[in-house]
Formats: C-alpha cells, sequence, structure tokens
RNA sequence: GCCGAGGUGGCAGAAUGGUUAAUGCGACGGACUGCAGAUCCGUUUCCUGGGGGUUCGAUUCCCUCCCUCGGCUCCA
C-alpha cells in the first residue's frame, strides 16, 4: 500500500517501523466550543484509516490527543465563569458522542494534556539541557527556533519570510519572532503545575510531542491531521521532538486532510459561518453525513454547501443502499440459510473479486471516492436482478453482500438504522398487505389506501411491483 | 510578499502519458402503479482555467500567467 507524505511530497509504499505495529497519531482538538462539521471530515478519515490498516493486519495503536487547557479554553471559562478543565470536558463528551454516532470508534486512546504534565516538563528539560530552549525572566520557556536548523522543512517556509506579527502579536520576552512558547508561566488564578523554570502551563505543541515520546516512541509511523495544523504546530512538533530525541524523523509519513470550507470558506468565529456537527448530524442523519465526508479524495478541498450537500449526499446514500437493505430483510425474515434461487452465474464470485479490488482501491492512499464508485457499480448489478434479487437464497445473498459487508468494515457505512423487523412484526404487516390486496383486487381503494397510511404511521413503507408488494421499514436517523 | 493546496460537465467530485474522462446529484424520457410514492432502466454527443513547450499522442510531464482557498506562531 502507498501513502502520500506531505513532509517529502511524495507517495512511497508503507511499511511499519514494528510490523505488524502501528503507531498512529491524529490532533485531536482543543474543546473550547461544539466541533463543527469540518471536524468531523478530518476524524471520519482517519477512522477509515485505522479500520482499513487493521482490515490488512496491521495492529494499529490509534491515539488521538485533547488539548483539554489553552488559551481559548481559559478565556471562554472565563466568560461563562467556569472551570477551563470543566469546560474542556464537557465539550469533549459531546464530541465524543457525536463521533460515536458518526461511526468512529477507532481510537484507543484519547490523552488528555494536563494528564501528561511531567512528561511535558521532562521534554521541555531535554530541550533546555540541548540549549534549543531557554526561559525567559517571566518564567516562560521558549524553543529557539534558529538552533534547530531544518526548521520550515515540512511547510517549505524560510524562517526570514515569515511576516512576525502577521496574525498575532509578537511576544516581547522571545529573543526572536518565530520562537515559541514550550512552557507558560503562570497567571494567578490560572491552572498552573510546578516546574523547574517555575510554576506555569504547558504550551500546545509541546503536549502533542510529549504524550507521542511517551505512548508512541520517539519515532512512529503516521502522523494526521488537517493541513491547517502544518504551520506552525507541526513544524513546532518536528523541532520539539526531534530535538529533544536527536531522532528523525518523528513520523515516517505526515497525512494531511483538506479543509472542509462552508461556501468557500473556512470555517471561523469571526465570520460567524460555524456549522456545528451536531446540526448536521440531524439534519441529514450520520450515514449520509458519513458517506459525504469520505465521498471525496482527503486531501482535496471539499466545499460544504449548506443548502445541497447533504439532501445530495442522502440521496445517492440511499441508492448505495438500496440492494443491501433487501438483502438484509430477506436475511433478517428467512434467515442466513433460506431456501431460494442460486445466485446468477459469476456474480457470487464477482462480489469476491470486488472485495479484493476494493482493498486494492483503497490502498493506493486510501481513495475512498474511487471505493465509493465501485459500491455503486455494484448496487447498479444487483438492481439490475429486479425481483429476482428477492428470491435468493440465503448463501446466495450472504454472498453477494460481500462487498456492503466491506463497506460496513472499512468504511463504516452502512452500519446504522439497518431496523431488521423482527419475525412477529414481518408477520402483521404481511396480514395487512393481504388485506390491502382483496380491497385492492375489488376495488375498494379507499381501504386500500386507508390501510397503506396506517401502515405508514406504523412505520411501514410500501411500495407496489409487478410481482406483490414490497415492504421496508421507515427509516429513522 | 512568502509557502502550500486546488481550478474537470448544469452541480458535486474521481482517474489516467493512449478506445466512449469514473461515480453520484439534478434534468429529461420510459417501465411499473387504481393513484401516489418508492424502485428500476435509458438518455444527458460539443466538460480537464489561459498561453507556451516536451511527445506519435497531454487532462496527466515541464515553463509561465490568471483565479480560488488555506497557512505565515496556540485552527481539524
Amino acid at each position: 500500500m502507498t501513502i502520500y507524505d506531505s513532509r517529502t511530497r511524495a507517495s512511497r509504499l508503507f511499511q511499519p517501523l514494528h510490523p505488524p505495529r502501528v503507531g498512529l497519531y491524529v490532533c485531536g482538538l482543543t474543546p473550547y466550543a461544539p466541533a463543527h462539521v469540518g471536524h468531523g471530515r478530518t476524524f471520519v478519515f482517519f477512522d477509515v484509516v485505522a479500520r482499513a490498516l487493521r482490515r490488512w493486519g496491521y495492529r494499529v495503536f490509534y491515539v488521538q490527543n485533547v488539548t483539554n487547557l489553552d488559551d481559548k479554553l481559559i478565556a471562554r471559562a472565563a466568560e461563562e465563569g467556569s472551570d477551563p478543565l470543566a469546560l474542556a470536558e464537557r465539550h469533549f463528551g459531546d464530541y465524543r458522542h457525536a463521533m460515536e454516532r458518526l461511526g468512529v470508534r477507532s481510537v484507543n486512546y484519547y490523552p488528555f494534556a494536563t494528564d501528561y504534565v511531567p512528561e511535558i516538563i521532562g521534554q521541555i528539560g531535554a530541550l533546555v539541557d540541548r540549549g534549543l530552549a531557554y526561559r525567559s525572566e517571566d518564567g516562560s520557556v521558549y524553543y529557539e527556533v534558529a538552533k534547530f536548523p531544518s526548521y520550515g522543512e515540512l511547510s517549505g517556509q524560510k524562517v526570514e519570510k515569515l511576516r512576525p506579527g502577521a496574525r498575532v502579536e509578537v511576544d516581547p520576552h522571545k529573543r526572536s519572532p518565530e520562537d515559541f512558547a514550550i512552557w507558560k508561566a503562570a497567571t494567578p488564578g490560572e491552572p498552573s503545575w510546578e516546574s523547574p523554570w517555575g510554576p506555569g502551563r504547558p504550551g500546545w505543541h509541546v503536549e502533542d510531542t510529549a504524550i507521542t515520546e511517551h505512548l508512541l516512541g520517539a519515532r512512529y509511523d503516521l502522523h494526521g491531521a488537517a493541513v491547517d495544523l502544518i504551520f506552525p504546530h507541526h513544524e513546532a512538533e518536528i523541532a520539539i521532538a526531534e530535538g529533544a530525541s536527536g531522532l528523525a524523523p518523528l513520523a515516517a509519513f505526515w497525512m494531511h486532510g483538506g479543509l472542509l470550507l462552508l461556501s468557500g470558506e473556512k470555517m471561523s468565529k469571526s465570520l460567524g459561518n460555524i456549522l456545528p456537527l451536531d446540526t448536521a448530524i440531524e439534519r441529514a442523519g450520520p450515514g449520509p453525513l458519513r458517506f459525504y465526508y469520505i465521498n471525496s479524495q482527503y486531501r482535496s478541498p471539499l466545499d460544504f454547501d449548506p443548502e445541497k450537500s447533504l439532501s445530495e449526499s442522502a440521496e445517492a446514500y440511499a441508492r448505495l443502499r438500496q440492494p443491501f437493505d433487501r438483502i438484509q430483510q430477506a436475511l433478517a425474515l428467512g434467515g442466513d440459510d433460506r431456501p431460494g434461487e442460486e445466485a446468477p452465474a459469476g456474480l457470487a464470485e464477482a462480489a469476491g473479486e470486488l472485495v479484493d479490488q476494493l482493498d486494492t482501491t483503497l490502498a493506493e492512499d486510501f481513495n475512498t471516492r474511487e471505493a465509493i464508485a465501485s459500491l455503486f457499480g455494484w448496487s447498479r448489478r444487483l438492481s439490475e436482478l429486479g425481483e429476482r434479487l428477492d428470491r435468493l437464497g440465503g448463501p446466495a445473498l450472504v454472498r453477494l453482500r460481500a462487498p456492503y459487508d466491506w463497506a460496513r468494515e472499512v468504511l463504516g457505512l452502512l452500519e446504522e438504522g439497518a431496523a431488521a423487523p423482527s419475525g412477529n412484526w414481518s408477520k402483521m404487516v404481511g396480514v395487512a398487505i393481504a388485506a390491502r390486496a382483496r380491497a385492492r383486487a375489488r376495488g375498494d381503494f379507499a381501504e386500500a389506501d386507508r390501510i397503506r397510511d396506517e401502515l405508514q404511521r406504523a412505520g411501514v413503507v410500501l411500495e407496489d411491483g409487478t410481482s406483490g408488494t414490497r415492504w421496508k421499514p421507515v427509516r429513522t436517523e
């Protein structure tokens, strides 16, 4: 399999440092506010990465940190009169719930920054000892970028060309504007810890590096996040970790996902164009939203259109899953061994071949979009069977379901709202359908429509076809 | 200004040095239906930002220009 490494700007064959184990680290969020749709894209994508690697036999240890203390959290907590750590805890809980609904279950561990203060202090100490960091008069510790020659390599920046103060004011305690804080001197009333440099709290970048060094080692396989973190965050991570350990590269592969834009622009508080993740989930349902996220190449920018994106995805997703739902319903009612016809010649074999092809496709830098296109092809082939699909026996259906099973396992699609009806319930529906059929036969359409409406209210949709009436549960997501 | 990512049909969005540039949405037509809905099938020929170059052949590789988005010190 190949993965695009943004540090070397090229795709390479992926080989773990310590097979079969794979260390995967993804920059999590700073839960100072509810998560928005953009966050969903990044974390759903890396969920697919972890699922795929596991399917291919790797033992993935997936770590996603939580920056539970920083300037924004402190500021927000002060506004609300609450505690920053508690505020972070609350938003993080909401985030986990949203991820659960989206089918993101691959993360092994969500370390909180404040649980790693000793490790952070240790790493800062190593940097100070090596002369890469200095303590300023105010009790903060800064990383001295000039001491790390390859600084800027990841982002292609030259330190001299940076515009100091373009967005954030230059800190007067720094020797040089590009230096960054790894330890921030304590401010009264804010959480702080004792350290060799005086009381304070960790800077952002060093949280991640201390955590990864502790959990994944000085070097690990995959580091993921969205592109907006390349500079300065990942640049700083490299400087800290490689500077402290003397080992490089920190991550064998740097994976950067494209941003999700809202009507062409990045979501930001100042523009006031934030669509909360929960709102998007409510509006579209988790399945269509997840489908939307991975229905593009992860490195491309994705322009979210509030008017169209979700409804379009819902339509497409419904079409994709149509044959799958029919199979699932048939198996739920008749069992995996239900009697019936054999699969048409070659089709069961084609299902197996498609699964192989899906693995191959995904193994090329996680091309979820191509895989989904192939799945649509499969849905079309099954749809072309028409009502013959409903007459197939259990073993045939199970074999034809294989590509969908793959989609569930790896892409995390088709997992939700399967709403398999119970046997008793389906008997009652069968009785009602039979009664309606008699009413239709004698021309009593008022009675027929009454039965249809009643079933609709009970959560069952009827579809009249050439060889009788089919039904399915109303999907509630 | 510097760095990075992009520019593909009505829209979203893939791919490839070489038949008809995938897939989906939408639209149109048809099948099915008592009606509706759902579903299915078909059609959607003139779509790769502009200009150069390399090549038998470029959407793909190179140069250049234009445009959009992102980053330029605490953004997924």
